[in-house]
DNA sequence: GATGAATGAGGATTCATTCAT
DNA sequence: TATGAATGAATCCTCATTCAT
């Protein structure tokens, strides 16, 4: 189960979407929205890449909103979950912290195209459909907001501003989505930055 | 003579733009772009901002992307420019990198309409305007990665993995642009990360 | 059976272009570029004139340019045939000359807008369609040149300068097209020009 | 006093425009727009060509249209001066056909660039000026007439259609500014053309 | 004479989307 | 499910021309 576990955050991030030319649209979408940005991708190149008509992304999505409201949250349950997963296997605080910072940031290095949607085109989105996502996103800062103080509460932590710390160890991982290409590997990225916020949180 | 620095690098930043109406444009492109990105924004509404009609725009500039070139390439040099003007007023190579990495992340907030479109819109930029821009690029990161090499042979710092901690601390920074609205202060935000900063490469 | 070559050279001219609306826009931009010539006709007129939208244009063609190669293409293919199968009617060197000359000439009358197109706008296009016209260009100069160098051999001709007597049978029916309005008949004007030619290539 | 009517219809085609300014900015027209037709030729690149603001034009000419007019007239004048002088210069009816025929010819070669654009570009005329060249044009058309109309009382010539034949005599000559590069010499070509006309005309 | 700045009126083309089939 | 044909709205950009200086 702890593959089944792994495999949701990682691999078998598109398996549930079906048919398959639902899935084949999205991740066409995903790639043309990676290269171009929203607004620059095209309807018609994403049903090209399928193998479509441009009229057939729309027997399985409504817009080209549509398409990245659907990719964007499947990254950011996909992040969540990873992250989640990696700081319940470990126990000490600091442990538990380097867990979250390490295995967000190799997250974004390994889905790196999906994470730079998921990071930089939200904006595109709808009201309704950025209020959705923007709670997904709120779980997360709680998530890593809530391992910070109960360090702190341990004395197990020594944070300096909580809400900025906080901020700074996301930033570490999502701005890996604005560079990252192919090296350093994602684990041993995720391992330097893991050590990196070890020390912006560990008592003298 | 102080003032005068300062000035280049922050408050004057679009004063030596001429005429006026090339100034105007070039901030009303500043916004349009940050507001709605590169390919989301229109010559007529830049145009309309400064109250000029969508024709006027190319009096004064040859394309959209010559606006966004002229953008980022005054973003780009200021930031530098800044931070530097920070670095050699410090003595120690921790107090450097501190000042460093606050006045760096400190501009970006304090510039983050500035900083949003230097920072996630370059891909736009057509191949000659592009190469010119990662050359002021590739300055920043050889600018700071000389201050932690030499201040790992002065044995005043103790970093772990030089180019990915100067990944990581432009990491912090450049993130700013992309959450930043209005608070913390850009000086309070500056001096935390550049606390952070310190952390991660002060020995034990 | 004579009725349906005929009518593949003449009459039949645009039957094959399919569907309906690709063959109505491509009458569309000949008319509109013979008015106006292919820099000074719009995308719009020509749609208008269909009643479809501007759009509509580019479902059917990639481009401006490609409706003005369809046009030239389709002419050009038309007067050789056209030519051709007026010479193979004819067994005498002279007779023959005389049927291609006249053939020639009234092609120029009775289609003298698609002439028109045909024969002055040619330099628009691109250097790849430019290239392929220019083949079928070719390939009518050619023709003409064979059928005096055999008249010749035979001594039935008397052919001051072959090329420049080449030159100038094809300038006497192409440039029909610049002045023709609907008189005279397009059969008329090709005896008379049939007679002159004749006269041009005659022994003494 | 040849010498003087030589250079007005030959050599001294422009010398007459003052002030220096003017005359360089119809040689720039006349170049553009045989290059890229009137409508594609742009007021810009014509002032450019001269080394003068776009705007330095409408000090000399009303507007574009008044530079095609202008070149147009003088190149109507020119031919017409040219083909009198010469036919004037014979006094069989036969040689002064053939002097017509080759004189014009030669200066559709020779003038070419000016040819072309006299020829082809004057339906982008204003009615007004439209008319004054029309009469220029009928001008020409009248004197060769003329010439024919003689030849043939005096039972010189046999000509076949008189209208039909003038016709086909100027299309030889004009349609050269179709396809005229830079050979046959003009001397050359229109001696040859000369000939031809000669027999179209000639008593059996 | 000459020009820098400005503009009104398009011009070709693209694009997300619809709908009858 | 899928698509060919169609479109309304927009987009960047061009151009002949004007006018204050």
């Amino acid at each position: 189960m702890t593959k089944r576990l792994l495999m949701r955050g990682a691999e078998g991030l598109w398996d549930h979407v079906e048919p398959a030319s639902s899935r084949e649209l999205l991740l066409a979408a995903l790639d043309e929205f990676a290269l171009h940005g929203y607004q620059g991708a095209t309807t018609r190149d994403i049903a090209q890449r399928v193998g479509l008509s441009p009229a057939a992304l729309y027997v399985h999505y409504k817009s080209k909103a549509d398409l990245l409201f659907e990719i964007t949250r499947i990254g950011h349950e996909s992040v969540l979950a990873d992250a989640k997963e990696a700081v319940e296997q470990a126990d000490e605080p600091l442990a538990r912290v380097r867990a979250f910072a390490s295995t967000f940031t190799a997250w974004h290095a390994r889905h790196h195209t999906l994470a730079h949607v998921t990071q930089y085109e939200i904006d595109e989105l709808k009201a309704q459909q950025l209020r959705e996502i923007r709670r997904l996103r709120r779980k997360i800062v709680d998530y890593l907001d809530e391992l910070l103080r109960s360090g702190e509460a341990d004395g197990a932590l020594d944070v300096i501003d909580r809400p900025g710390t906080v901020t700074a160890i996301l930033s570490l991982g999502i701005d890996v989505a604005r560079w990252y290409g192919s090296s350093p590997s994602p684990e041993a990225l995720g391992e330097l930055y893991g050590e990196l916020v070890v020390r912006m949180v560990s008592p003298a």
